[in-house]
DNA sequence: AGCACGCCGACT
DNA sequence: GTCGGCGTGCTC
C-alpha cells in the first residue's frame, strides 16, 4: 500500500504518514484532504513512498485527492529551502505553495484576465534603457541577477518590460514581484497600456478568493504571461517562467513579520537560481545587501543616473531650519513660501511627515505628566479627528482628557508632529486650497487611495499631505514641490537600518516632484543638513551614501557583512522572559561554534506591547553555513525548552534590531 | 495551529 | 465532593 507524505498546515516539525486508497491518483505535490486529530485539513504531498516511517501507529487513509494542479517541484523544493532557511515548520512553509481554495470544487477555467487579440505596439527606449535590456537579455535562459539602479523616474519599468518582451517572444512566463497593493492598479495601468493583449494576472491578499484562485489557475496553465503580485506571489506556479522582477527591492515588506518569516526578494533569487532564469532587482536606492553583493560581483549592477524624460530634470534640494518651524505647527517660512508659489502657478503640492495623527504626545505643561499607553511602554499619539489618544503599536484608543490625571491642569499640549496637525496648519495658512491627507487613518478600504490619485491627476487637490504611502511610484504630472518634515526624529533611531531607511524614504518622496517638463523642488526642514543622508538627497548620490554606510557596517561587524538571526520572546512576566532568554543563552554558547558569536539576552527596543513583556537575543556568524547549522541545533533545544508560558520566535536575516 | 488531557481554585 | 482554569503536548 503507497504510503504519502504530506505537509499540513500546522506547526509541526515533520510531515505525516497517511496511506493512499487505490482509487485515488496521486503523486508528489497533490492537494490532497486528510484528517489530523479530529480536524480535517488540506496538505500537499511532498512523497510517495512503500512503507511508513512510524511503527505503531494505525495509519489514517487519504480522503481525498483536489481536483487542482499539483504543486510543482520548484515550488515544493522553494517552500522546503524556506522552512530550513527560516527555521519555520515544514508544514506552514508548504501551506504558501497550495492554491488558493474556494468552496467551489469544479476546476472552471479562468477567463483570459485581457483582450487576447489587441496588437502589440512599437515602444521605444533611451540608450541607458536599452543598455540595460540589453545586458539583461544576454542572461536569457540562464541564471544572472541583475540590480538595476535606477533613479525615480528612470524608467525602470520600461526596462523590465523590455527584459520580459526577449521571455514573452519565447512564449515564457514573467514574475514581477511589488511591495505592495497600492502599486499594483497604476503599474497593471502603465503595463496594459505599454503593451496591449499582454495576458497579466494579479496575485495579492486583498483579491476576494476566487480572484485570487482565478489569477492562481492563469499562471499554472501558462496561459497568463506576465504574473505580478505581491510578496506571496512568489509561490505562484509558473510552468513557463522565463524571468523573474522585484520591484522596488529594498523595500521592507518583501520580509513577511509574523507566520513564516520569510523574505520574497530573496526566496525569488533562489526560485530564479532554480529554475536557471535571469532575476531583475529594480530600485533608485538598493538595499545595502544588494549593494554589496554587486560589489562582490555576486550581482550584476546596471546604473541608470538620470531621468527618462529629457526634460524631467531631478529636483533642486535645499535645506531649510526645523527649529525655526516650530510654533508655525511645522510648516517654516520657506516652505510656506514654496507653497503658495505652486498655488499661484496652479502647480501641486506634496508635504512628508512619516506619523499620522495630530501629535506624537500628550503632555501636561505644568507637572510634565505624558500620556503613556497602559499596555505598552510608548507615549499615545494624540488624534482630533476623532479626537482621542490613540496607541499605534496595539491599538488602544482612549478619550482626550480634558485635564491632567496627575495635578489637574487643563494646560495639555500635543508635542510634535503628524499629518493631522499639518493638515490643520495647511488649512489654515492656505485658506481656499484644496488640501487631501494620505495616512493610514484617512485612507481605508481598497478604492481610498485610487480616489485620491484620480483627484491628483485632475488638478482637484492642490495639496496633499501624507505619510509614507505616498512615497511610492505615484507619477503626477504638475506635482513640483515636496516639503519633508520631521526627517531628524530617524535620526535618534536606535536601529542600525534608520540612516539607510531614512535617505531610501527621501530620495523615494522626492522622487515625485518634477517627473515630467516641470522643474521639481524638495525643502527638507532638518537641524542636520549636513548629516549624510541629507548630503546624499541633495546630491542625487545614493553611491556614496551606500558605500559610506557599508563602511560602517564592516567596521561595527554588522550585516550584510555578518548574517544575523533574532531569537524574540515575550510573556506577560518579565521575569518569565527573562528566564527563557537566560536558557536560550546559555544553549546558545554552549551549540556555537567559534564561527558564531552570541550576543547577551537584551530588552526589546518596544520594552512592552499590548501587554506583553518582550526581549530578544542576538546571532551572529560571518559564515551562513555556520549559522545556518547552529541555528537547527539551538531551535531543537528551544523547541524542547520548558514552555513558561512564553511565546517565541526566531527571525533569521531580521530587518533590523537595535 | 487546534484540541484533548491533566493537575489546582470556587461552586451546588 | 465536582466544574473548569489554562498549561503542555500530540496529531499520521
Amino acid at each position: 500500500m503507497p504510503i504519502a507524505h504530506v505537509a499540513l498546515p500546522v506547526a509541526a516539525e515533520t510531515t505525516f504518514d497517511y496511506w493512499c486508497p487505490e482509487s485515488l491518483a496521486l503523486a508528489r505535490g497533490s492537494v490532497v484532504r486528510v484528517r489530523l486529530g479530529t480536524r480535517n485539513l488540506v496538505g500537499v504531498v511532498t512523497a510517495v513512498a512503500d512503507t511508513p516511517r512510524i511503527a505503531d501507529v494505525k495509519l489514517a487513509p487519504i480522503a481525498d485527492v483536489l481536483d487542482v494542479p499539483r504543486v510543482a517541484d520548484d515550488v515544493l523544493e522553494l517552500a522546503a529551502f524556506i522552512a530550513a532557511y527560516y527555521e519555520e515548520a515544514p508544514g506552514l512553509a508548504y501551506a504558501l505553495g497550495v492554491p488558493p481554495l474556494t468552496g467551489a470544487r469544479s476546476a472552471a477555467r479562468a477567463k483570459a484576465p485581457v483582450d487576447l487579440d489587441a496588437p502589440q505596439v512599437a515602444h521605444e527606449l533611451n540608450a541607458a534603457q536599452s543598455a540595460a535590456v540589453a545586458a539583461i537579455v544576454q542572461s536569457h535562459g540562464q541564471f544572472a541577477t541583475f540590480l538595476v539602479n535606477g533613479v525615480t523616474g528612470s524608467g525602470k519599468t520600461e526596462i523590465y518590460l523590455g527584459a520580459a518582451d526577449r521571455a514573452f517572444a519565447d512564449g515564457k512566463q514573467v514574475l514581477m514581484l511589488v511591495p505592495e497593493i497600492n502599486l499594483t492598479p497604476q503599474l497593471v495601468a502603465r503595463i496594459r497600456a505599454a503593451r496591449p493583449g499582454l495576458r497579466v494576472a494579479t496575485l495579492h491578499s486583498a483579491l476576494a478568493a476566487g480572484e485570487r484562485r482565478a489569477a492562481w489557475m492563469a499562471a499554472a496553465s501558462g496561459e497568463a504571461q506576465l504574473v505580478l503580485g505581491t510578496r506571496l506571489a512568489v509561490f505562484a506556479p509558473l510552468p513557463q517562467l522565463g524571468l523573474i522582477v522585484v520591484d522596488e527591492e529594498h523595500d521592507a515588506s518583501y520580509k513577511q513579520q509574523d507566520n513564516v518569516r520569510y523574505h520574497a526578494r530573496d526566496a525569488a533569487i533562489w526560485r530564479a537560481h532554480r529554475r536557471g532564469v535571469p532575476i531583475v532587482l529594480g530600485s533608485a536606492t538598493p538595499s545595502l545587501e544588494s549593494w554589496h553583493a554587486a560589489n562582490e560581483g555576486r550581482y550584476r549592477r546596471i546604473d541608470i543616473p538620470s531621468r527618462a524624460d529629457p526634460r524631467a530634470q531631478l529636483p533642486h534640494v535645499t535645506f531649510s531650519s526645523h527649529r525655526a518651524a516650530r510654533g508655525t505647527d511645522g510648516i517654516g517660512e520657506a516652505l510656506r513660501a514654496a507653497i503658495a508659489l505652486r498655488l499661484a502657478r496652479r502647480e501641486q503640492s506634496l508635504v512628508f511627515v512619516n506619523r499620522r495623527g495630530f501629535a506624537p504626545s500628550l503632555i501636561c505643561a505644568a507637572c510634565k505628566w505624558d500620556a503613556q499607553c497602559t499596555r505598552c511602554s510608548a507615549r499615545l499619539t494624540t488624534h482630533r479627528v476623532p479626537p482621542s489618544l490613540r496607541c499605534h503599536h496595539c491599538g488602544h484608543v482612549e478619550a482626550l482628557p480634558t485635564a491632567c490625571p496627575s495635578c489637574g491642569n487643563v494646560d495639555l499640549v500635543p508635542l510634535g508632529l503628524g499629518t493631522q496637525r499639518l493638515e490643520r496648519a495647511l488649512v489654515a495658512a492656505f485658506p481656499g486650497a484644496r488640501i487631501a491627507r494620505v495616512d493610514r487613518d484617512s485612507t481605508h478600504g481598497k478604492h481610498a487611495f485610487a480616489t485620491v490619485r484620480d483627484q491628483m491627476e485632475a488638478q482637484e487637490i492642490d495639496i496633499l499631505v501624507g505619510t509614507q504611502m505616498l512615497a511610492k511610484g505615484h507619477d503626477f504630472p504638475r506635482l513640483t514641490l515636496v516639503g519633508i518634515l520631521g526627517a531628524d526624529n530617524a535620526l535618534y533611531s536606535a536601529d542600525f537600518r534608520a540612516t539607510e531607511r531614512l535617505a531610501a524614504l527621501m530620495l523615494q518622496v522626492a522622487g515625485r516632484a518634477g517627473r515630467a517638463g516641470l522643474p521639481g523642488e524638495v525643502i527638507v526642514q532638518t537641524d542636520f543638513a549636513d548629516h549624510p543622508a541629507f548630503v546624499a538627497l541633495a546630491a542625487h548620490d545614493y553611491a556614496t551614501l551606500a558605500e559610506s554606510l557599508l563602511e560602517e557596517r564592516k567596521a561595527a561587524q554588522l550585516p550584510p557583512f555578518t548574517h544575523a538571526a533574532v531569537l524574540a520572546a515575550e510573556a506577560h512576566q518579565r521575569s518569565d522572559v527573562d528566564a527563557f532568554l537566560a536558557a536560550g543563552h546559555v544553549s546558545a554558547l554552549a551549540l556555537a561554534a567559534d564561527q558564531v558569536d552570541v550576543f547577551s539576552p537584551v530588552s526589546a527596543l518596544l520594552a512592552r506591547r499590548a501587554g506583553f513583556e518582550r526581549g530578544q537575543l542576538v546571532v551572529q556568524s560571518e559564515r551562513r553555513a555556520a549559522l545556518q547549522r547552529f541555528l537547527a541545533a539551538w531551535r531543537a533545544e528551544l523547541l524542547a525548552m520548558p514552555g513558561r508560558r512564553v511565546r517565541w520566535s526566531l527571525d533569521v536575516d531580521p530587518a533590523g534590531f537595535g
